[in-house]
DNA sequence: AGGCAGGCTTTTA
DNA sequence: TAAAAGCCTGCC
């Protein structure tokens, strides 16, 4: 099926913007989705730009050329999306997991341009990118996992986790892929096959986490619903979760908006470009849209 | 009380 | 070899 929209949907930038780790680009157009025991592959035809020729570092420098020439233009686009799945696929599993439901474009139009320049600078840049609805288990598990690490051995931890631990179920192109495991599915493994998953020290943390959401002492759903207070001290007291950790579990998997996760290279971009302090009463309820923006953008 | 040093598994560049 | 979407413990 085919969706059309005039809001921000970058396709490479949401894969590359370290929200989510089972999003792969599986050629120069089309993203290999692995969500909520689904495979979805996603392509985005190249329409009214430049045809890609040559090397893949000149495709790529056309690409930025286009894109930073369509934000000269006030004009909204109509994006095309080709999906392999049918309507009610889309409208029960991904368009909720989208956001579909959010405008970006009216997010980053509340940016000053005169007294906000880095922050313009790169929503510019980062256009596209949109904060995804996450299952809760699998955001915790994630950024659990993601402590003290670089993408790729996120990503690597994860899929060998998935693998251990998940279903493996076939996609509708014929390929093999292994849902995210269930709390339940994790306590099952033996500490040898967790440390299989090369989490690290961080293996301990999982199991415990694990531990919490079967016996019932967490209830992922009910922190939902929480306010954000609530939700940071109940994720805060978990053992291996702390305010990093926790705020990304608020932003990607509770979907708290205003939530912002301060790592090493947030804290970079607070020290080089507000010295003199960063206004999050300003940019409430998005403070967490514009830092996925400067994150993304700082770290290249 | 709140801040800081050191350690922790493994991968990536 | 240092750094990586950090956190825990022990110490002051």
């Amino acid at each position: 099926m085919k969706i059309r929209l005039t809001d921000d949907f970058d396709v490479r930038r949401i894969a590359q913007s370290g929200q989510c780790f089972r999003w792969n680009m599986i050629d120069d157009d089309t993203c290999r989705i692995v969500y909520a025991g689904r495979c979805l592959y996603m392509r985005t035809p190249a329409q009214g730009k430049l045809p890609l020729r040559g090397t893949q570092a000149a495709q790529r420098a056309d690409f930025d050329c286009v894109s930073s020439a369509r934000t000269e233009t006030p004009a909204q686009d109509t994006l095309t999306l080709e999906l392999d799945c049918d309507e009610q696929e889309y409208a029960e599993i991904w368009a909720p997991y989208f956001d579909m439901d959010e405008n970006y474009a009216a997010i980053r139009a509340r940016i000053d341009r005169d007294s906000d320049a880095f922050l313009y600078e790169a929503s510019e840049h980062q256009k596209g990118i949109r904060i995804l609805r996450q299952e809760p288990w699998e955001a915790l598990i994630s950024f659990i996992i993601s402590q003290n690490r670089n993408i790729p051995a996120i990503k690597n931890s994860i899929e060998l986790l998935s693998r251990r631990a998940g279903e493996r179920r076939t996609d509708r192109r014929g390929e093999e892929y292994y849902t995210f495991p269930t709390p339940e599915a994790v306590l099952a493994l033996s500490d040898e096959e967790l440390k299989d998953c090369r989490l690290g020290y961080r293996d301990v943390y999982v199991r415990r986490a694990a531990e919490q959401v079967v016996s019932g002492e967490l209830d992922l759903e009910a922190l939902k619903n929480a306010d954000d207070e609530t939700a940071m001290n109940t994720l805060t007291a978990m053992y291996g979760v702390g305010k990093k950790v926790a705020s990304c579990m608020l932003l990607y998997g509770l979907h708290h908006l205003n939530a912002f996760p301060i790592d090493v290279w947030v804290k970079r971009i607070l020290a080089d470009y507000y010295p003199e302090g960063y206004p999050f009463e300003k940019y409430a309820p998005y403070n967490g849209v514009y830092q996925q923006y400067m994150f993304a953008y700082y770290r290249g």
